[in-house]
Parts: structure tokens; sequence; C-alpha cells
RNA sequence: GUGGCUGUAGCUCAGUAGGUUAGAGCAUCAGAUUGUGGUUCUGAGGGUCGUGGGUUCGAGUCCCAUUAGCCACCCCA
């Protein structure tokens, strides 16, 4: 019989422990600045039913959600012309009821919808779990990745939309990230698309204005042209989107230009009051309004907000939006919402690469007991749970290994203080503390052990 | 879904114009007089060279297919 290989699907991955304390700093810095602007935490499952998240995130989207495969007998179902149909589309949605959650703004939504008669509006949830896109992988690119969202539903206020602003100023400040947040609003690109003659293709429009750093004007063009519009409306859109200068200044010729365009002046003054809430407090980021941010994700409706860091190219490693009608899909009408999502591995990525981690932040014990043999192993365990009472990580060497080994294995997993008694201490009711950083070694009783213990802010 | 690159020990890789028993470093384990690690020294285990076919007297090396991974596009966190 070959051995099974062992290994994982692609794009996801195995985390130890060093990775794990790394990780952990980032979604505690996350879930402290959430839980300061009164966001509480929820959970849902990691499936849904199928029917919950098709069709929320366009075509692409669709494609990308992981299919959980029906149990029992789920052929007999299927008629043998479905079969024989072989699309995949059709027969994935017989033959599979649930699927595993694209984002976690769906599945919120979802629940608002059901759970409404619990909730008091305006209410703010955050929620830090993994996500599953079935996605070709590559670099910031995972199949199974940790979102964290944060949201307001119930409220247009835009103070939320300058919460936001301050949330993630305050989230990457804390991790020592430099980032640029990003700005625009979706009335304005409805706007814009009007501005030009082509009020019905913005979703045309706005991904492939995405794309303008990327790939250039040039291209952008042309692949307007083959979308299908025409010269003067590619000429007339140019200078708009090369605007130069400030944010205000933009904004300024912006409104000069949609003067008497409905969505387009209400999208420029929601950005203005946004940036002017933002202005009341200290904020360390570069906040700037960009008319070329056009995220794709179908339910925006108002502000898009997305983030990138500075240093190192790597994707957008916190987005999100305002949606005016997001629980309409499941009922619930006329309730607005906002939200954003930090993208924590692109975030540990990026902080990888810069270096950001302090040397040793993992969790380790700070005292081995060398195990000598029954008795004095047994004249060790009281000591030591003594020491836990305290708060003292520490832990007793299984069996009876060679002293060498044992302190190998205190080396190696960089555990501070050796505990050793033999015969010798037995007998005068004391311990023999070494320490593995300077090799010291003390003779103490049991206090003394303690109280070293403590002084070296266990 | 489309394209490019790669696949030799647990890990990172060498491997020369195809030629004998395929190497190194790290890691692992064991030893250097039996209660003292991180340094050093010695030794050991571990590979059907991703898989299948082909060319050849002979293939890790050349050709084809297949598979897996990485990168880019698409889209996104």
């Amino acid at each position: 019989m070959p051995k099974e290989k062992p290994g994982i699907p692609k794009g996801t991955r195995d985390f130890n422990p060093l990775e794990i304390a790394r990780r952990e700093m980032i979604f505690s810095q996350i879930r402290r600045v959430f839980e300061l602007h009164g966001f509480r935490p929820i959970e849902t499952p990691a499936m849904e039913n199928l029917s919950t998240l098709m069709g929320k995130y366009g075509e692409e989207g669709d494609r990308l959600i992981f299919r959980i495969l029906n149990s029992g007998d789920f052929p007999a179902r299927v008629s043998d012309e479905e079969w024989q149909s072989r699309d995949a589309a059709r027969l994935s949605a017989r033959i599979c009821d649930k699927a595993l959650r694209y984002d976690l703004t769906v599945p919120f939504a979802r629940f608002v919808v059901q759970h409404q008669h619990q909730i008091s509006f305006p209410f703010r949830r955050y929620q830090i779990q993994p996500v599953w896109r079935a996605d070709r992988p590559q670099k910031g690119r995972y199949r199974e990745f940790v979102q964290c969202d944060a949201d307001v539903i119930g409220s247009d206020s835009l103070v939320n939309e300058a919460g936001f602003m301050q949330i993630i100023d305050e989230v990457f400040s804390s991790l020592g990230l430099n980032v640029e947040i990003r700005i625009n609003n979706r009335k304005i690109l409805a706007g814009l698309a009007d501005y030009i003659g082509h009020p019905d293709r913005m979703e045309i429009i706005t991904t492939a204005i995405d794309k303008i750093e990327k790939i250039g004007m040039d291209e952008v063009c042309n692949e307007l042209l083959e979308q299908g519009l025409n010269h003067d409306a590619i000429e007339k859109l140019k200078p708009v989107l090369l605007l130069p200068g400030t944010n205000a200044s933009k904004l300024e010729a912006l409104s000069g230009l949609l003067q008497g365009n409905q969505a387009g002046m209400q999208g420029i003054a929601e950005i203005r009051e946004v940036l002017d809430i933002v202005a009341v407090t200290p904020t360390d980021c570069e906040l700037t309004f960009d008319l070329t941010l056009a995220r794709g994700l179908n339910y925006y409706t108002g502000a898009i907000i997305e983030v990138r860091a500075l240093d190192v190219p790597m994707g957008s490693i916190c987005g999100g939006g305002r949606y005016d009608n997001l629980t309409g899909i499941f009922g619930l009408e006329g309730v607005s919402g906002i939200g954003i999502s930090f993208g924590a591995d692109r975030i540990y990525d990026v902080m990888i690469s810069l270096g950001l981690f302090p040397d040793a932040p993992g969790i380790y014990s700070q005292l081995l007991a060398v195990n000598f043999g029954p008795r004095e192993r047994d004249y060790c365990l009281p000591l030591l749970s003594q020491l836990r009472a305290g708060g003292v990580r520490c832990e007793m060497y299984p069996g009876f290994a060679k002293v060498k080994k044992q302190l190998q294995y205190a080396d190696k997993n960089g555990i501070p203080f050796v505990l050793m008694a033999g015969e010798e201490e037995m007998k005068s009711q004391l311990y023999s503390l070494k320490n593995m950083q300077s090799g010291e070694q003390k003779t103490l009783p049991a206090s003394g052990v303690i109280e070293e213990l403590a002084r070296e802010g266990g």
C-alpha cells in the first residue's frame, strides 16, 4: 500500500504557533478598535444555503462560490436529461443546496432580516471569520482567508462613513502600517456615466476606469471603445478622470461639470460632508478622493472605500462601502447600511514583507521542570501548580529523558527558566532554578522560585 | 476560465556537452565517561529524481503527455 502524501488543498494554509501569534496580534487590534467604536460581535455558519449566496456577487462571483455536494442519494433527484445537459451551473443547483460563505456581508444581511425583531436599529456588528473563494490562488490571494468586517445597518447618516475612516486610520496606525485610504461615491460615477451620455453603461465604465492605474488611460479607452462607447463620450470622460489637485479642488471642478445632474451632485455633497466630518478629528492616514476608484461589488450604492499599503505592492487590504438595499433581497426593504472589511491575511503578508512583527511574540512556557524520575517529578508538581495559580505558564517534561535532551527541549521552545530538583535539592527542600539566557543557576526554596518568576514579569 | 514558469532528501537547492553506487547545507536522530542547553566534533537514517510514455547501448539531464505548485490576466481581501 502506497502511503498517502500529506497535503492540503491549494490556496489553504496551516498556521504554526508563531504565525498564529502574529495573526492573533492583527485580529486583536482590529477587534479592539471595532469595540472602541461600539461594535459587537456576531458569528454565522461557515455554510449558507446556496440560494442565499447566488446572484449577490455578480456572474463572476457566482462562479467563485464553493459548493457543497448534497449527502445521500442526490443523483436520484436529477433526471437523465439534466445530466446529459452537462451544464455546470444548472447541475450544481440541483445537487448542491449549501455553499461555503463567500464574504461576511451577505450572510450578515441574511442575519439582520432573519433576526430583525431582536435587533434595534441602527445595529453595529463586527464579525471576524474565514470566507472561501474558488479562485485560482496567487500572491495575496487565498482560497480560504479571514475577513474582519464591521457594519452599521439601519442608518444613512454620513457620520458612519466618517466613523469608518476613523476606524481604518486607528487600525493601521496601531499596526504600524502606512496606508492610503481612497474614497469615492457610486453616485458620482452614475452622474459621470450620465454626463458622457451613457447612463445605462455605468457598470462597464466603472470596471474599466478602475484599471487606469494598472493598464493606463489609453488601454482603458480601448476597452471602453470595445464595449461600445463612442469616441466623443470617451474624450469627454478623459479629462475628468485625470483631474489634478487636492480633494477640494477636484470636487470643485467636478461640481462645475456635473451641474444639474442630481445623482452626481448628491454624491459630491456626500463626499464633502464625509471629508468635513473626518477633518474634525485627527487622522494619520492619507485620505484621498479618487474618481477612478470603482469597486466592482454590485450592491454598493453610495460611498466606496478602499485601502492600500503604501510601502508594499499588494491588492487592497481593506475595502467597503454603502449599500442601500442589501436586505431588500431577503424581504426587508428600505434599510441602508455601510460596512468595511479588513483582509487579515493580506495585512499579515504586508507586515511580514516589511518586517513589522516583533521578534518573538509567541506564547510559550516560562518554566520547564526537568523530570528526573517519579519521586523528583512528584516533588516538583505541587510547585508548578502554585506557579500557575500565580499566572506563570509552566510545564513538566514528560518522561525521564536525559537532562541534556530536556534542556534542549527548553532551549528550542524558548523557555527561559528550567527547574531542577534531584536528591540533593529534595533533601534540603530546595529547587535549582536555571536562567537559560544568562546560564546562571540559583538554589532556592519554593517561595524563592515563585518570587524570581514574578520578578521576571511572568 | 486564459496564458507563462517550475517540480531532485522533511526544507532550500547543486547536479557540468545525456555515461558507473545522485550530492551539499539546514533539519532530524545517535554518540563525544552516566544532573546541565544554545557553540563545536563524529556518525546515522532518509530520494523508484512529480507521474506515465518515447528517443538512446545508456535519461535526473533530450522529446511528448499528464499532474501539482508558483506567477500574471480576470476579479477581489
